[in-house]
DNA sequence: TAGCAATAGCTATTGCGCATAGCAATCCGT
DNA sequence: ACGGATTGCTATGCGCAATAGCTATTGCTA
């Protein structure tokens, strides 16, 4: 059966994606943290105080979209909102907020390691510049 | 502002296969094909008579996805079902597909140039292997 | 300082891709 | 001939992201 998507690197970055992101949603799940979760958790944990646009323009997220994201984490306790002025919330992880990061960093560091193990030698460290090349300008 | 996700290889390739694929969409957009579609289109187009199940299992997506996303190119009369035995159905390209597929092409091939262009030429090479090791068994 | 554009947060809705569970009909190997 | 595997299908739900539109507040500037 012939496959012509095996000779197009897009679709080799589709998949690629697809599969290691779908395991390491798999790691995520005992932690009852998702995908979008995480990385909200280690950019409040690295900034407390910021606001929920700031966090939305460093992942590329729609303010819309952090709405319910931002209240999904606070009803877990995970963190809390302060208003700063009229407008604007900072943002602050909880005591079990710090604890489920810690938790996250675990699991994120070892799968960033396994990751990096799957990736042949030869092109280990060719990996990452050549992906930030393509998203970050 | 700190970002600690920048550090991480992972999230590298998670952003790294959104903005492609969201620019590689935006693409297709004038040709009214879906993402999944194309691969549909391509595949089929090189293996006249495969079945549903055998495009899913080489894509993989499962069968109960297949039925709708069949069902929109047939009504777009890009292909067409014919019966092989009481329950299988050979997909076969109608000259409409044909002729979108070779649309499609033009575009992919376009979009796949430009993006190894946009992967630095000393990471050119390792690009499609480092990321094949992580989906292709 | 009064006015106005930009910003922050939010609601509501939609689309896409993918997953699971279950069903009826058909095929195939022992 | 029978039972397990396969095919195609319905129905449903989740996660992520996009758009349009709203209110209130902020902050620049004329």
């Amino acid at each position: 059966m012939k496959d012509p998507l095996l000779d197009l690197p897009g679709y080799s970055l589709r998949r690629a994606a697809a599969a290691v992101m779908g395991e390491f949603v798999a790691r995520l799940e005992p932690l009852g943290l998702r995908l979008s979760d995480v990385s909200a958790l280690l950019l409040v944990g690295a900034n407390p105080g910021v606001t929920a646009s700031q966090l939305g323009r460093m992942l590329d997220i729609q303010r819309a979209n952090m709405v319910p994201m931002i209240a999904r984490m606070e009803a877990a306790r995970l963190l809390l909102r302060q208003p700063i002025d009229g407008k604007s919330h900072g943002l602050r992880l909880t005591e079990i907020g710090q604890a489920r990061l810690a938790e996250a960093q675990r699991v994120i560091h070892g799968f960033e390691a396994e990751l990096m193990e799957r990736v042949p030698q030869a092109h280990r460290e060719h990996f990452k510049p050549a992906l930030d090349a393509l998203w970050r300008d």
